[in-house]
DNA sequence: TCTTGCTACAGCGTCGAGTG
DNA sequence: CACTCGACGCTGTAGCAAGA
């Protein structure tokens, strides 16, 4: 049995009292390796002392080094029989230039964009296993539906069986760590039996509670049919698991029931082209209020356009609550240096660029000559075109229609009609009444994280998986079209309208029994 | 009544990579 | 090389509670 991250040797102390309860008579070598001198000495100290108390029972050999796992010089074994490890996280951003080397050299093929320092730990872990091995680890959660993690999954999925994929929904479990944690373990050889998921929502005390269900899971043995489903957790048997590379990530039984429904009807990617909003890489000079934007002379305005951000959307309501500087609009004068910036909007300049200058220009890939500009200014959002906008992180309601296409998406995503040029406000609002939709939030659930305890990310990468009714079919309903559309339009516009009408007509589209809906409260 | 601590929540900025 | 896209991983802070 082998840690490579063995710290003080807690999960090595752990196998041993496990194998001793389980009357283990045969021999058993644990070795664990740490970069930490002072871990090494304690890790030493407590196995010496575990050895002690039960070395009658039977043969222990323990090998505790010194060293830092991932130097090239010391070779990983490569027929370990147990891995147990809880690596190092260490997020691309804040790793150095060597640290980045170093990933990059131990990935080697499957290296792509920006991985996590635990993923290299993990793809050595999986490696390593003998041809009857089991791997468990602890990991962070972008182990499991991270583009840059994909080749990895790919090499494990090749080699050996997921047994269990564990999300646990809380990020404070560790204390000084705020992180999502998952639980990975693997075996080989490949036995084409499901693998297990295992779901916490982001309160703590679904996070024990799952564990414990798990213990009273594994006692009674494993049954296909022995499904977990409370409130705040579950467990089950998942048969997409061992084939699917886009995401590892566990969901609630109901959220996943939902989504296998679900299966072949169209996605969001089928028909909208979702894109990313302005980074402005500095808000306090670049986002200005309703009441500052009014204050300001009125030539200098229109260098600016009302953007999206969270406070904007309210229950697929759009509001003008604050403004972003956006010189790049083709009607307006190009300023290129700080004189037409002088020149066209001397007041925004003096109070609020110049001011900041020092912290503009700190900015990465800005120089003397583009401190004043966005980080990324999105140059599809020059031409104003009608769109759907949400924000970054949200729930039904958090869409909403731009017919004038004057918003520019900030904090927050635009969606386009994938086949046509043309997106005509019959289906802007009729979309946005499907979107605002409760029954969204179970599909949202089944697709995409949470984050920061409630609320889901809407990121692309999530959402595009979504199934979605498709309104530009030609064999679509007239009909109910007309009435999505009358809907979106009072929804749009902040009045009254019948929910539960809305509710039947969206779970019509979706082809489910109007009573699923309470079968599947998430 | 003022100060400090804590919890809940909402975004932000950097950067790898693709395109032409 | 210039330009553009979207992934990624936590950080900042308002507002309330507890303590002085």
């Amino acid at each position: 049995m082998f840690d490579p991250a063995c710290g003080s040797g807690v999960f090595l102390k752990e196998v041993l009292r496990q194998l001793s309860l389980k009357n283990y008579q045969g021999k058993v070598r644990l070795e664990g390796w740490d970069i930490s001198p002072a871990a090494i000495d304690m890790a030493r100290f407590i196995l010496l002392y575990e050895k002690d108390q039960i070395s009658s029972k039977f043969s222990i050999d323990v090998e505790i080094c010194h060293r830092d796992s991932l130097d090239r010089t010391h070779q990983w074994s490569n027929d370990v029989d147990i891995i147990l490890m809880n690596p190092p996280f260490l997020s691309w951003n804040h790793m150095n230039k060597k640290q980045r080397e170093l990933v990059k050299e131990s990935l080697g093929d499957l290296m792509q964009k920006t991985p996590d320092l635990s993923s290299v730990f993990l793809w050595k872990g999986v490696k390593s296993i003998s041809s009857k091995g089991v791997i468990a680890c602890i990991l962070p959660t972008s182990i499991l539906d991270a583009q840059s993690h994909l080749k990895i999954r790919e090499s494990i999925l090749a080699q050996i069986d997921l047994y269990l994929v564990g999300k646990l929904g809380n990020d404070l479990l560790f204390s000084n760590a705020e992180i999502y944690t998952t639980i990975l373990v693997a075996q080989s050889p490949k036995n084409n039996k499901f693998a297990l998921s295992l779901w916490a929502d982001h309160k703590l005390e679904s996070s024990s509670a799952v564990l414990r269900a798990l213990r009273r899971y594994n006692y009674y043995g494993r049954d296909p049919f022995n499904v977990v489903d409370q409130n705040g957790f579950s467990i089950y048997e998942n048969p997409s698991l061992n084939d699917n590379l886009i995401s590892w990530s566990p969901r609630s039984y109901k959220a996943f029931n939902l989504l296998r429904q679900l299966e072949k009807f169209s996605k969001v990617k089928d028909i909208f082209k979702i894109r990313q909003g302005v980074l402005t890489g500095f808000k306090a000079a670049f986002l200005l209020s309703k009441e500052t934007i009014e204050a300001l002379p009125k030539k200098e305005r229109k260098f600016f356009r009302p953007a999206i951000v969270t406070e904007s959307i309210s229950n697929s309501h759009l509001l003008d609550v604050s403004y972003v500087f956006y010189p790049n609009s083709k009607d307006l004068p190009k300023i290129d240096s700080e004189n037409d910036l002088d020149k066209y909007v001397e007041a925004y300049y003096q109070t609020y660029l110049l001011p900041n200058k020092s912290k503009l220009i700190s900015r990465s890939r800005k120089s003397e000559n583009t401190w004043w500009t966005l980080n990324e200014y999105r140059a599809w959002q020059v031409d104003r075109k009608p769109k759907l906008v949400s924000t970054c992180f949200g729930k039904a309601g958090s869409f909403a229609w731009d017919g004038s296409g004057d918003y520019v998406a900030v904090q927050g995503y635009a969606w386009f009609l994938k086949k046509s040029n043309i997106f005509s406000e019959k289906l802007g609002l009729a979309y946005t009444a499907i979107l605002s939709c409760p029954f969204i939030n179970n599909l949202l659930a089944s697709v995409s994280n949470h984050v920061g305890r409630g609320q889901l990310d809407l990121s692309i990468r999530y959402i595009e998986n979504m199934p979605i009714p498709d309104l530009t079919a030609s064999n679509l309903d007239l009909d109910t079209l007309e009435s999505l559309y009358k809907i979106g339009g009072l929804i749009s516009s902040g009045e009254d309208f019948d929910d539960r009408a809305l509710n039947e007509l969206v779970l019509s589209l979706y082809q489910l029994q109007s009573n699923t809906i309470s079968l599947l409260e998430l």
